[in-house]
DNA sequence: CGGCGGTAGTCAGTGACACTATGTACCGGT
DNA sequence: ACCGGTACATAGTGTCACTGACTACCGCCG
């Protein structure tokens, strides 16, 4: 992963791992997993869990407890309406921006 | 602009203002306008003289001041060698995280 | 000529977010 | 009983954009 696009995350991770949730309800442990697959090598466990925690308190997920045969439970999220509605502004964001960046590195304006 | 846009210019803004510096040497107040032309109306203009600071510390950027005609001496920024070799960089982070939000936004995965 | 308004730039303090590093809890295998 | 691996949690740090108030400079108009 380029090294400047920790940076570049902020605002946009959270938006991702709702769109994961969208497709499937899971934990965080996987989800990392996942992420480190798709090249975001150096992406901590910690912030993976941290935003999950954020994204709970405010409502945008449910939560259920899974025992699990190795380890400690899990925590199974699950994207809920608000959670959809939020996942929904932020395609409009991102959309919005990637529209405008394209712009750029083409026409250099 | 959406709301939510003002985290995700995290380190996105940074590339914008030196992509616009690539294709036209100017000063603080003219980036300012051109971007909230661009729909970001709520970007305040101290925000990117202090973009504009860090960039010129961090030796991306010339500067060059040149008197104006009203009000105080303008500082016109031009991007540099090492500029350009950021500028880079950033459009490789930004197509990175591009391709894997789209493939995001359209699979779900 | 003296203050007004608009332009250009500066700065201190704040909040959100991802990072690092460490810690806790639980399990199966030997 | 202990070890290693999995899953989750938390404290502290740094960066970046934001707000709001400030200085500096000019032309204009009374």
């Amino acid at each position: 992963m380029p090294k400047q696009a920790t940076e570049m995350l902020k605002g946009i991770l959270e938006g991702m791992v709702l769109a994961i949730l969208a497709g499937t309800a899971t934990h965080g442990s996987e989800i990392t997993a996942w992420l480190r697959d798709q090249g975001f090598t150096d992406i901590a466990e910690g912030t993976v869990y941290a935003l999950l925690v954020r994204v709970e308190q405010r409502g945008l997920v449910d939560v259920e407890k899974v025992p699990s045969e190795k380890g400690p439970p899990r925590k199974v999220y699950s994207l809920n309406a608000d959670g959809r509605e939020y996942l929904d502004e932020f395609w409009k964001t991102w959309g919005f921006l990637a529209e405008r960046l394209e712009q750029l590195r083409e026409g250099g304006r």
